[in-house]
DNA sequence: GTCTATACTCTGATAGAC
DNA sequence: GTCTATCAGAGTATAGAC
């Protein structure tokens, strides 16, 4: 079914993809289970393949949801702003992603880790242009003396290394601080300093 | 076959792991299996199961070994030296770790995306133990005003974030950056500057 | 549209000859 | 120690009744 038409089978896709998400993030593709997601969206298995063609068209479909979203804050980012603002408002938003939507972090971390099999094109196509793009912004602001000096591609993957880390290593962040902490809230003071020393020009 | 004896066992064991590293890292625990390893060994399936238990086993031997491995550079970080030079010291050997180790890094990185359901206990311990043993190093170092305060554990963070993002992301990393790049050489620049700046008291 | 039953493939593991 | 043959279970997908 390409395109739900009815109120009940537009439901009932999404139930499937939220139930997926679940799975899919937490056991990446291959260890996902067509069971495990008919089971969480509380349909059979054949019914979730009457809505989807395939256990690989329910994993293409969140994907191609995913990297919308994903690249939204980046998109964002305005060279008509100020720099600093601009780009802390950048890693605050991406924190903030990593915080209310971790499963699709890492869906999306484990689609990258296992060499990108199913977003090879995404990547070197949409997101590669987007980041050439913002990279020439914060080019613009170093020459313009507005920001300090450092590889802006550089730079764009160091924000998304950090806050990603919070989602997608999320069971490691918490073993190791213990109990009493809010990973999310202490990660946004420590970016918060860490973006503003290594900007000031 | 818990401990190899002879010499053509151990060098069999070492053909096993070294096929096993490759597949695990690259498809995960799940998406792995026997044949493929069998055949990165040059060894039959059975064969394999003469000299580990079970896929599970191999997996485990892999996991136990590389902690060892991932957590030296840490413990090398010498309280009585120099901060700055100690901190450098360990976000480079990191960085390496990440060049000259990416299966490992991505077959560790595999684990702890999926909540690491072989990990816990050693991340919950050792883990957590080391941390907070150099967690009260840089804290000390931060009393006497020898670095920037920052949040030590978060700090720790950082540089994992930072510098094993260059290898569980390599195809994101390599497809943005395009041809011509060494991003390993470009990250140790980079990461060389911002935690210059970041430390500075 | 949804279900039960089932076909068929893949995979981890074992048996047993050599 | 290593192999061929094979089992048992899991997993994707389809057939067909309702």
């Amino acid at each position: 079914m390409p395109r739900p038409k009815t109120r009940i089978q537009q439901k009932n896709s999404e139930t499937i993809l939220e139930a997926a998400l679940d799975v899919f993030s937490a056991h990446g593709f291959r260890g996902a289970t067509l069971d495990q997601i008919a089971d969480g969206a509380g349909l059979s298995k054949p019914n979730l393949l009457y809505y989807f063609a395939s256990k690989e068209a329910i994993h293409q479909t969140l994907l191609t949801q995913l990297l919308d979203t994903w690249l939204d804050p980046l998109r964002d980012m305005d060279a008509g702003g100020d720099p600093v603002v601009e780009i802390m408002a950048y890693v605050r938003r991406k924190l903030e992603l990593s915080r209310d939507y971790p499963r699709e972090s890492r869906l999306f971390a484990n689609e990258i880790l296992q060499g990108a099999p199913r977003m090879r094109e995404a990547i070197e196509g949409d997101l590669k242009r987007l980041v050439d793009e913002k990279a020439g912004v914060l080019r613009l602001w170093m020459d313009e003396g507005r920001i300090a000096r450092l590889d802006p591609v550089h730079l764009i993957f160091s924000i998304w290394a950090l806050t990603q880390h919070y989602a997608d290593f999320d069971v490691q962040v918490q073993a190791v601080l213990g109990a009493g902490h809010d990973p999310y809230a202490e990660a946004g003071v420590f970016l918060e300093t860490l973006y503003r020393r290594l900007l000031a020009p």
